[in-house]
DNA sequence: TGTACATCAGTGAACGCGCGTTCACTGATGTAC
DNA sequence: TGTACATCAGTGAACGCGCGTTCACTGATGTAC
């Protein structure tokens, strides 16, 4: 019977990963200004340093947990979204309303996260090659809308709804997380967007 | 010719209101995070220990800021609203649309104020005695809404309005500050929330 | 196949910093007699 | 009117802390010959 010995290699394979993997993590559970460089290299078993050889400081380090918080959002409106199938008034109806309370959940279930996202050391200095204004997730909610426009049940015109339906979800979970507003409220509110965006039945 | 001899006070007067009008200043120049209350004793001219006669601790002052800033915010969107005069269609559309955008122009000139504002640290635990959620401001886009009410040129029920719009407002000011939306679509976007909020002419 | 060597990714000690808060103290104030 | 004294609002030194970042270094890796 072979002995054998697990030994913790001197190189670490994927450094940055894990460092910015950790560091989601730690914004994760007790948001960014809580969070130290020399604690995540810590917890990743590494001294503060060896972060240097692959950030080229803090900042660069919590960009990139802002980074993976907008993808994780993006991918809950997505998903949202392409839960709802059908092509009628009920279902366009009913995706936007999706669409809209999947961002509202990223921020309740996620506020340190969310907040971070948004936050000044983020939101400002999108990733290389990325403008944040075109995120997926605000995509997302602009093709719920397309949605609806082709079965001409908007009441208004098309152009600027997107910027306010994101606005207004934005807002919301905003306030929502700062405890100002009760959660929930959050069903009224997208009932509200949704009498006011779409046109009612002609029956 | 009698040599006045400018003496500072051992005591100061009102170092309470001194302090938070410092804080403050120093939160509308710096933001939150950089604020210590060592500075802001310092700036005062007072030792930082003295603070501890006035505050429990530093949380307490700055939520003091917090409140001193949502009363600007509360000044201003009022001041908007009360400087269009009228009761007809035009001025009460006209009304709301001002009393957005100086919503939105309080972010916009103080971002460090208003993320202190609605921040973690502030906007959960109102000053004793006071729910943000019926923070004046809100209040007063409320009042606008009730003017178009009045008027009957909702298309909407009037319920949730008032939290639709300031969801609006405020997230479309928390977007613009941190770069995420520009600042040109301020017009635009209180065009768009008129246009679907109240009832075109019948001609 | 074996060896010299450049390169890279780690280490750990140190620098320099400012922070919130506490503590024993003292100077000023005003009130009771 | 004068004085003793309790009260309160200051002081300044100290505690204990964790932080981001730099630096000279060393261990591992892989490639050229």
């Amino acid at each position: 019977m072979a002995t054998v010995i697990a030994t913790v290699p001197y190189h670490h394979g994927d450094l940055h990963e894990a460092l910015s993997a950790e560091a989601f993590e730690q914004v994760r559970a007790k948001g960014g200004d809580a969070v130290s460089l020399r604690a995540v290299a810590q917890s990743v078993g590494v001294s503060a340093s060896a972060a240097y050889h692959h950030f080229p400081d803090k900042t660069a380090l919590m960009q990139e947990v802002g980074h993976r918080g907008s993808l994780e959002l993006d991918r809950r409106t997505l998903l949202a979204a392409d839960a709802v199938r059908g092509r009628g008034r009920r279902a366009a109806t009913e995706r936007l309303r999706a669409c809209g309370a999947a961002y509202i959940g990223f921020a309740q279930d996620e506020p340190h996260l969310f907040r971070h996202t948004f936050g000044p050391d983020c939101a400002g200095s999108a990733l290389p090659g990325e403008k944040t204004k075109d995120s997926a997730s605000y995509r997302t909610l602009g093709r719920c809308l397309d949605d609806l426009d082709r079965l001409g049940l908007l009441g208004a015109p098309r152009a600027g709804l997107d910027l306010m339906i994101w606005s207004a979800v934005h807002g919301f979970a905003s306030l929502l997380i700062e405890g100002i507003v009760p959660a929930e409220a959050t069903g009224p509110l997208m009932a509200t967007m949704v009498s006011v965006l779409v046109r009612p039945p002609t029956r």
